[in-house]
DNA sequence: AAAATACTAAAACTAATGTTCTATTAATTG
DNA sequence: CAATTAATAGAACATTAGTTTTAGTATTTT
């Protein structure tokens, strides 16, 4: 059976929780005490523990405002937050960078903070904006953020940046390889997929993410 | 001409930088002064005084690791994240919840954060997962995440979720009143517009954001 | 070169803050 | 009911950690 956390136990949650959105660091054991009207600090540290205990919240003993929230069951992800460089723009025409590698976290790019949710991996993920409304098939259009899994090979289905060697094109399509064609269907299902030959598509990376702000 | 950064100064904001990621809270002058190998506090404290003066932190007299990075020029915006409750589903046929108040917050809904770039207004915001691939003029599909600002009426070319009375069925487009008829225009311009009385159109919000992971 | 300013050092000081101790008062439990 | 256990109080203690003071050494300016 699991531990029902007591009113000042919640309250107590909920107090940190504002105070770390307010400031940008937890408070301390008297900031507590005030914050939740509790009587004396020996109360609060009793709380903090069984907080601790019951996996709310994690303490680093003998240092000030040593408080770090938990993600628990209900609760949100807490570190739901992944900077990512935006390398720049994808359209019809324009090659889409080739080595998503070295100098980002630079001031070189733009970074954007994007929800952690909308990746799997780590990995070097970048952004590029859509340029013009030739991805509309793709359900992208002008001023979208497009959030990428650098990778050169694709498995069948997934989304993926695709650069056409010969016609000099990039474009967001599902990968399917069938024999040594490679169909490009259209994520809108009521537009016809595309068929080229393997050897004139090169894939740049998986579509992870769509973001868009209107 | 603007202050440029000595080197140590460049070091200890990296290093307030690392350490607010590793924990949660920012660093005592004594872990700077560890951290980047400086002799004294004073030392320390000198340099985040002038970082203070310039605009890349704030600090907080006499509380224990009160420092605040400031998003400045370059950088990234430090609180760019905003939480927002997933009320429920859009899909033709469905209604659209009406009244975005009350009792948020609680463990009611999931709450997804989301970039605040996306939003404008800090307005009860809210999100709707889109449900069936009936959106998909508006470039929206099936799983879909769109983020709405409440808002009963709507000013031309603002892109709504709207209830049409009569068909129950609500829908994402671009909102144009034309006399006593509103023409509601798909998102993807290939696509037409359809006209509906004035009197059958709600509208519920404004989509400002739209969210899709794949 | 003298004066002023920028920067570094070491140490001490004081306030902030985590921790502990001892009691006291509810709740539970056998 | 007696005995535990849970929760609350108040106070004191011990570090942690921000601040200040004094002093020395570069750098720059006049």
């Amino acid at each position: 059976m699991s531990y029902v956390l007591s009113q000042r136990q919640e309250n107590i949650l909920d107090f940190i929780e504002k105070f770390l959105d307010d400031y940008q660091f937890p408070p301390t054991v008297r900031d507590i005490q005030s914050g939740c009207n509790i009587s004396s600090t020996s109360v609060v540290d009793y709380n903090l523990q069984i907080l601790q205990k019951e996996g709310y919240l994690n303490r680093l003993p003998d240092v000030s405002r040593g408080i770090e929230l938990l993600e628990n069951a209900y609760g949100e992800s807490k570190k739901s937050i992944v900077k990512v460089p935006v390398l720049g723009f994808i359209a019809a025409g324009e090659p889409i960078p080739v080595n998503p590698i070295s100098t980002w976290e630079s001031d070189e790019f733009d970074n954007v903070d994007i929800p952690a949710f909308l990746i799997n991996s780590k990995s070097d993920v970048f952004g590029l904006k859509v340029k013009g409304e030739s991805m509309i098939d793709a359900l992208v259009t002008d001023g979208d953020l497009v959030i990428l899994e650098p990778s050169l090979n694709a498995n069948n289905g997934d989304m993926v940046a695709a650069w056409l060697k010969e016609q000099e094109e990039a474009t967001l399509k599902r990968f399917y390889l069938e024999g040594d064609m490679v169909r490009l269907q259209p994520e809108n299902t009521t537009m016809n997929p595309i068929m080229v030959p393997a050897s004139n598509v090169a894939v740049r990376g998986k579509v992870v993410g769509v973001i868009r702000s209107l």
